[in-house]
DNA sequence: AATCCGTCCAACCGCTTTTGC
DNA sequence: CGCAAAAGCGGTTGGACGGAT
């Protein structure tokens, strides 16, 4: 059983806007607002149009102040620095671009800037084999996130750390109490795409197939894969942390992490071993914009490699995955 | 000139989260 | 606290467009 639909669908257009619903729908807003209900102003605006489909035309197009056209370096470099650090949260990384919509962005990374990267990370044949990186990434609940957000807290540090992924309690403890922290649209804090992609890695996966950017997509409804996003599906209760030095899995309530690169005797590891309990909080805060960026091509190498979070439905997959 | 193919982007869909009662 | 409705979000789709064949 689904959800009513929002609106009467055989009643409503879809389809391109015309000028003329344009007009309708700007100088309603402009004279009254949206008076906080969506699903009710198309009809008292005088349009045959879904109240989602005016919200998006509202806030995608109509709405002032929008930015059109080319993005910048910088604008690609601030986009391409927090998706490595929070993954495709449109909307939060829209927020760091003035006049940019969480659409524009996602349309410009999807066909843009994905394979901008892409070319460079050919161009510096340079494929490291997964796990080798040093440091944690960590997912945090979009309500935690928002708030982060909400606070207006920077996720780079005077110093380049990026600290997106820290646990919250690690967040409030050490980067939001301290007062020097900076905006992450200081571009001088923000690396280059060059200087990202000396450190980006593509994974060949399922012959010559390359994955890259975003988490994967997936079915969740045939159970093939469950869409991985930061915070969203995964239930809090679900959340296993996992970073680029240690990957950590749920299976039958026993949590698992892989432990890879090298241990602290110089030693090459890549094993899976149990989580000690109390696991979740140990992670550097030292989040390295360089290995921030591995996580831009190597999150999407499978389900697993870089997301966080491993619903435990879907453990048994994705453990295959991880050995794949 | 016609067709094919790839790119781009507006819009849709379905899900999650938030809000209000 | 639980439920339903609305808002918000991100993935996907479809069509317009332009370049190549």
């Amino acid at each position: 059983m689904g959800r009513a639909p929002c609106c009467d669908k055989a009643n409503v257009k879809k389809g391109p806007w015309s000028p003329d619903e344009d007009s309708k729908l700007k100088e309603y807003i402009e004279k009254y607002g949206t008076g906080g209900n969506w699903i009710a102003l198309p009809q008292k605006a005088g349009l045959r149009r879904c109240g989602k489909s005016c919200r998006l035309r509202w806030l995608n197009y109509l709405r002032p102040n929008i930015k059109h056209g080319e993005f910048t370096d910088d604008e690609d470099r601030i986009i391409c620095s927090l998706f490595a650090s929070i993954g495709s949260r449109w909307s939060i990384i829209a927020a760091q671009l003035p006049g940019r919509t969480d659409n524009d962005i996602k349309n410009y990374w999807n066909t843009k800037l994905k394979k901008k990267l892409m070319v460079m990370t050919s161009q510096s044949q340079r494929a490291p084999p997964p796990f080798t990186s040093s440091h944690y990434t960590q997912p945090v609940s979009s309500q935690s996130l928002s708030s982060l957000y909400k606070d207006s807290t920077s996720y780079f540090t005077p110093t380049g750390s990026f600290t997106a992924f820290d646990p919250m309690s690690s967040v409030q403890s050490d980067l939001l109490n301290k007062g020097n922290t900076t905006l992450a649209t200081n571009s001088s804090l923000i690396q280059t795409p060059e200087s990202l992609m000396s450190h980006m890695q593509y994974f060949p996966v399922k012959e010559n197939f390359l994955m890259f950017g975003s988490e994967p997509s997936c079915s969740s409804s045939d159970g093939s894969c469950s869409q991985i996003s930061y915070g969203r599906e995964i239930k809090q209760e679900d959340m296993s942390f996992q970073g680029l030095g240690t990957s950590n899995v749920y299976e039958d309530n026993h949590k698992f992490m892989l432990n890879y690169g090298t241990n602290s005797g110089g030693e090459n590891v890549n094993q899976w071993t149990e989580k000690p309990s109390g696991y979740y909080g140990e992670c550097p805060l030292d989040y390295d914009l360089e290995d921030v960026k591995r996580l831009i091509s190597s999150s999407s190498n499978n389900c697993c490699n870089n997301n966080n979070f491993i619903d435990e439905n879907k453990t048994q997959e994705k453990v295959m995955y991880y050995y794949y």
